[in-house]
DNA sequence: ATTATTTATCGTAATATTGCAATATATAAA
DNA sequence: TTTATATATTGCAATATTACGATAAATAAT
């Protein structure tokens, strides 16, 4: 074995798996950080802010992006990725949730 | 290469990273939702809640643990596993910043 | 049409994750 | 001490992820 099973589990409980997912790794987190920095699309100068060769840096968009937390549009000769902020907002009410739950919780 | 070039990304990325890798299994979410529902320690009953075999549930719990979302204490024969409230608000912190400043974004 | 530029895809190697049976460890109860 | 119960660890197979060179695709500029 070594596949997750998947099919096993909530669809909830898959969907805020795969957001945490996506975010599970350095240079995505590095990237949502960025877009939120330049308050703007990225256009191409992604690849000089990461210390990854471009291909990689592709797969990684590729990732934020099925995981639905970006969104990209075509734009001339290069493309225009940005923070779908709707996405953003539901997985900080789900961690608001959890936090306000947790506190709630008397033991240990 | 397929290694994570953790060393290259800054702490703070790195640090998401970790918290968010934690939370990117259904089994785990599975995990935490269970903890927030029965609000209080897992102790022992965990092995029937979720659909995997109990050598897998304590690789799970041990990688929570290690993220600092969840801490244990020895209470008898068994183990109370219960959620670190402090971890979990400062991911939810970081998330709903996150949510804040994209919010501010117009752009696509 | 040719060339330059930007991003995606393919192929592949290295590493990590997932899952479980078997087994070990540790405490409680008899 | 022996037995029962709960959790952890080991070892291993299956699968997924990460990374990048090579190359493709797509548009812009000449």
């Amino acid at each position: 074995m070594g596949a997750t099973k998947t099919e096993n589990f909530t669809d909830k409980h898959n969907e805020i798996a795969n957001i945490a997912r996506a975010l599970g790794h350095p240079a995505r987190v590095a990237i949502i950080e960025y877009l939120l920095k330049i308050k703007s699309c990225i256009c191409g100068d992604i690849v000089d802010e990461l210390p990854l060769a471009q291909p990689t840096i592709s797969q990684h968009l590729k990732e934020l992006k099925n995981a639905g937390l970006i969104k990209g549009n075509v734009n001339g000769t290069s493309i225009c990725y940005c923070i779908d902020e709707k996405a953003m907002a539901k997985f900080a009410k789900q961690l608001e949730k959890w936090s306000e739950q947790a506190s709630e919780i008397k033991c240990c």
